[in-house]
DNA sequence: CAAGCGTGGAC
DNA sequence: TGTCCAAGCTT
């Protein structure tokens, strides 16, 4: 159809002129670096530019390729990525540069089908990585591709808008198309308030013209977010406090941590303390917020100058804790405590 | 296939 | 302050 093979000629033009400067995005003319490549689509899945950018630069400082991330310790690589949140991106990013250095010669594979194999590699991850590090022409599809296709064609559900995503798909610069419809999607395409005056397909969009382009595509209903409680133990000695590794499934999971009790319908006090020790339940409270639910803990303190070491725990300076590695669950327990110190 | 899985910024 | 949302993957 003639309309749908006009839009990637608009769509490269707008993003040769308007594209940013990302420290993972080749210059024009320079070829891609698909370690930098990769990192960065695993990095920024559900998460933000901003906060990826500075994340980026320090991980490719200390593992500038496979073969170095490959041989990292795993408690380094999760440490690397705390505060970055959706811990199981970490652990199969380390599983994949594995498998890449054992079984690739330290290179990543260059077509959709095979990396899509790879541990932590979806549908998107997979066509975006084959599109941008090697140029193949690939169909990707992530939440801004989505939203751009459903207001293109007021259109919805997921096989329509894959389906219409491969129609206006080139066969040559699949990569930048597909930076340039997710920088679109970003800038101007948005969620909320599109700016479809600085839109460079506006002309052709269907949303557009019913005038309220921002109701596509349909937002699912959501789910209300449960409150759960819980207690955050800080067992402290010499200098030290007590820190656990959590298992490697599930919430956190393979994340250095404050030890933690049960996480019910309410306030468990004391139940599951990691020791017998004198604890003082304080008054002071750590909210935090996780996608499915609230969590509200108490912080209950000891400071046991007789405590043993604690199966599968380790001792760890208090002064020193910012370097642990720890979620921003237990940062911020960590600053209430200096808080009540200081 | 719906649910589980983090965090910080915008409004 | 609460809600929404961001370059999704796994089971």
């Amino acid at each position: 159809m003639d309309a749908k093979r006009r839009i990637a000629p608009l769509l490269l033009d707008w993003y040769d002129r308007h594209r940013r400067d990302l420290p993972w995005r080749a210059r024009p003319g320079e070829a891609p670096d698909p370690y930098r490549v990769w990192l960065s689509e695993v990095m920024l899945q559900q998460t933000t530019v901003a906060t990826v950018r500075p994340r980026f630069e320090a991980w490719v400082a200390r593992w500038p390729t496979f073969d170095a991330l490959a041989a990292a310790d795993e408690a380094d690589v999760m440490g690397q990525w705390a505060g970055l949140g959706y811990y199981a991106r970490a652990r199969n990013l380390l599983k994949a540069a594995r498998v890449i250095a054992a079984d690739h010669g330290g290179r990543l594979p260059d077509t959709e089908a095979v990396l899509r194999a790879l541990p932590g590699f979806g549908d998107y991850t997979a066509a975006a990585v084959a599109a941008i590090a090697f140029g193949r022409r690939a169909v990707v599809v992530d939440a801004n591709v989505e939203r751009v296709v459903a207001r293109l064609f007021a259109t919805s559900g997921k096989a329509a808008i894959r389906a219409a995503t491969g129609a206006i798909t080139p066969d040559a610069r699949a990569g930048d198309f597909a930076q340039a419809m997710m920088d679109l999607g970003s800038a101007i395409c948005r969620p909320r308030r599109p700016q479809c005056l600085l839109c460079p397909i506006a002309s052709g969009c269907e949303a557009r013209a019913t005038g309220a382009p921002e109701a596509f595509p349909a937002k699912k209903p959501k789910a209300a977010r449960p409150h759960r409680y819980g207690t955050l133990f800080w067992l402290e000695r010499g200098g030290e406090v007590l820190l656990v590794r959590r298992p490697e499934e599930g919430l956190l999971g393979g994340m250095r941590a404050l030890p933690t009790g049960p996480w019910a319908d309410a306030p468990p006090g004391l139940a599951g303390a990691p020791a017998a020790a004198d604890w003082l339940l304080l008054n002071t409270r750590v909210e935090h917020g996780f996608t499915h639910f609230t969590i509200d803990l108490a912080l209950a303190v000891a400071r046991d100058h007789h405590a043993v070491d604690v199966d599968g725990g380790e001792w760890w300076p208090v002064a020193r804790l910012d370097a642990a590695g720890l979620p921003t669950l237990f940062l911020k327990a960590v600053r209430m405590m200096r808080e009540r110190a200081g």
